[in-house]
RNA sequence: GGGCGCGUAGCUCAAAGGGAUAGAGCAUCGGAUUUCUAAUCCGACGGUUGCAGGUUCGAUUCCUGUCGCGCCUACCA
């Protein structure tokens, strides 16, 4: 509703400005006045043009207040401050609007659009990290969707790689297990745990040796050729693992459409295909000399280096700056494999995966997996028009060397629709390191924070943290709910637990590094998720005691606009406000591929309700008109609260 | 050395393609309820936005320099 607004009027105020002053502004500033009792939107437009038309601002502000004319839907425009054009609504009309949940049309870009995320190796339980990764990706996922895309979500899984070898090491020489037993170990409920302890390990045991690492190359080997015994343990376990990834995932609402496996970009000769192109469009070079010799290499420019001192002025040299594609011994490096994977993402690539069913969501729906040879009848995955890779920023070379390579080979419209959602890494406080009984050097100490390596099996396992904010809530729910059943109490807590770790991961912005300390993620008080949770329920109670169904409450052809006008209604009218900023806000977080913006949206909406709730006793109100105008209030807020939340994948319990 | 990012209240963070008095939460202190149950609300305290310049009517935001911190800079993924 506001953002239908304000577009209306800045097509209203382009279209003045042409006709008056035959003016073409690339781009209509409106923003927000810092009180709602100066009106709803603010135009800074008359500083910008001062120069222009070489009159004081006020002076031009005046003249366009007095020369505008009328939008529908607002009242009038006023000059404020030293120059700004402050905009009125119409509130009656537009709380009207809101109440009956009128929604504009918006048409819809059309094609769809693919979001990878999670992508997580499938050798070791997921952490925190990860969390980060799923919790945006699916978030970003579900506000698409609310925007009316056709979205796929797709999980990378390099079950071939390095860190799967090594787990495969640690049972083969570590453990010296057999098929059955590993098998055996694999159906524990939390085998990923196993494997957590067992890769710290066999790291470990590479540190002590070098010569054991001769076994890490002899296995990563075998796996990528595939067909032999070491590469179906490999497959046995990172099977296993990738099913626990889903379950964790899936206990946060967390869903997947496919998982494309880099044993098939291998054994489905996707980057044959892909190298193929690379090499006919001049993309890849084989280098003779240097350090690089004997690689397939991208060339990238040239850089300054301090090595060759001689002969050079300031005793630096330009030299290329090379990307090794594949190795001297002839194997394809993990970027080689990702490009390959992104042109068969655009349908580029001319070669498909096979597909087969693989994790069945409680909901009835299907996860599909990657397999050489799969079902005939599948979904149709890739060719898409847009796509969204969420990883880390620490990938973001790697990520730049897909975009390049996209680049040389002429695909540019794609490329121009390859979005790095880029965003910082979760690392634990000292603090909490010394709590979790990691022992820290002197260094470590005195640093904001420290980075989480499952390499040493320093961190927060995903599964723990939700367990324990689990029990957190549930202590808290049966302290407070006592009448009801265990099962329904627990539901309770793991919806608050759900909803104060999903708002956690989302309240920071991108770039910020999440420095994870537990009493700030186990928090329910002041800005979490059950803060908003809890301002749903007390919307909820005011109903059910009343006796009405919240969503059934009807407004209809109620006037709202004397409850609203004037000062007396600023203070309520600015929860109107904010309630009509959902959609706009969710359109923010798209454009600027930033959740954080909606985490804020909803926090506010349950602030502003609370100290709504607080002020103004509902039911005991004894004018008719104005408990009908109060409950009004509670619905639409309550409305748009629920909608903001589910976007962010957090739901509301029953009671609280 | 080069690239990317960050530096805002005691702590953790906001401020959305420059805008009106830089805002929240936590912590601390002081208050509010036999209510639509307080996982709540109100108030107080707390700022030279790392530093120095520049552009602008206006800079936390843009530019230059500088200091500090993190990440990347592998024939790992």
């Amino acid at each position: 509703m506001y953002h239908h607004l304000e577009r209306r009027l800045a097509q209203h105020v382009r279209d003045f400005l042409r006709r008056a002053y035959d003016l073409d502004l690339p781009r209509i500033v409106i923003e927000q006045p810092p009180r709602v009792d100066l009106g709803e939107y603010a135009l800074p437009l008359a500083f910008e043009l001062a120069k222009k038309l070489r009159k004081p601002p006020r002076k031009i502000a005046e003249e366009i207040v007095a020369s505008i004319g009328v939008v529908p839907g607002f009242e009038k425009f006023e000059l404020a401050g030293a120059g700004y054009i402050n905009a009125r609504l119409k509130r009656g009309e537009v709380a009207a609007a809101l109440a009956a949940d009128e929604r504009p049309r918006t048409e819809n870009a059309p094609g769809k659009i693919l979001v990878e995320h999670s992508s997580i190796n499938p050798n070791k339980a997921a952490h925190i990290g990860h969390l980060r990764n799923a919790i945006l990706g699916d978030t970003f996922v579900r506000l698409l969707h609310f925007a009316g895309r056709e979205v796929d979500v797709q999980n990378y899984i390099d079950n071939t790689g390095v860190q799967v070898a090594d787990v495969v090491v640690g049972f083969l020489h570590l453990e010296k297990k057999t098929r059955a037993e590993i098998e055996q170990l694999a159906r524990q409920p939390r085998f990923d745990y196993y494997c957590w302890d067992l890769y710290a390990r066999v790291s470990h045991w590479y540190e002590q040796d070098k010569q054991n690492l001769q076994s890490r190359t002899q296995t990563l080997h075998a796996i990528e050729q595939g067909g032999n015994e070491t590469a179906a343990l490999a497959e046995l376990m990172s099977t296993a693992v990738l099913r626990r990834h889903l379950e964790t995932m899936d206990r946060l609402e967390i869903k997947y459409d496919f998982l494309p496996r880099e044993s098939e970009i291998l054994h489905l000769h996707f980057w044959d295909a892909a190298f193929t192109k690379l090499k006919a469009g001049g993309v890849l070079f084989f280098e003779t000399e240097g350090k690089n010799k004997g690689c397939w290499v991208m060339r990238r420019g040239k850089i300054l280096t301090t090595e060759h001192k001689e002969g050079a002025e300031d005793g630096r040299v330009a030299e290329e700056d090379q990307k090794v594609i594949v190795r001297s011994n002839g194997t394809v490096g993990y970027v080689g494999k990702d490009i390959a994977y992104h042109l068969w993402k655009f349908g580029l690539l001319g070669r498909d995966f096979g597909y087969r069913k693989f994790y069945r969501y409680p909901n009835g729906r299907d996860c599909w997996i990657s397999t050489p040879v799969g079902a005939l009848d599948h979904p149709h995955f890739g060719d898409v028009a847009e796509i969204y890779n969420v990883i880390d920023a620490r990938q973001a070379e790697a990520q730049n060397t897909v975009l390049e390579a996209l680049r040389g080979l002429g695909y540019n419209r794609q490329a121009d629709h390859y979005r790095h959602f880029s965003y910082e890494m979760v690392a634990l406080t000292p603090g909490c390191a010394a709590e979790l009984g990691y022992e820290l050097s002197d260094e470590d100490k005195g640093r904001a924070h420290i980075e989480v390596s499952g390499r040493k099996g320093f961190g927060v396992k995903a599964d723990d943290l939700i367990d324990t904010l689990i029990a957190s809530a549930k202590k808290e729910v049966d302290s407070r709910h006592a009448q009801l059943s265990d099962a329904e109490r627990l539901a309770i807590a793991t919806q608050i637990a759900i909803g104060a770790l999903r708002y956690f991961m989302l309240k920071f912005t991108k770039p910020s590094v999440i420095a994870f300390d537990f009493k700030e993620a186990l928090s329910f008080e002041g800005e979490t998720g059950p803060y908003a949770q809890y301002a749903v329920v007390r919307a909820t109670n005011i109903f059910r005691k009343g006796g009405i169904e919240p969503d059934q409450f009807s407004a209809e052809g109620f006037d709202f606009s004397q409850y609203l006008s004037g000062e007396a209604g600023n203070e309520i009218w600015e929860l109107w406000l904010a309630a009509s900023k959902t959609s706009y806000i969710v359109d923010q977080c798209i454009a600027t591929t930033e959740p954080a913006y909606l985490a804020k949206h909803a926090f506010q909406l349950a602030q502003l309700f609370n100290y709504f709730y607080h002020r103004h006793p509902i039911l005991n109100e004894a004018d008719e008109g104005r408990k009908k105008f109060l409950l009004a209030t509670a619905a639409v807020v309550r409305r748009e609260l629920i909608r903001s939340l589910a976007v962010m994948g957090i739901t509301v319990p029953p009671v609280m």
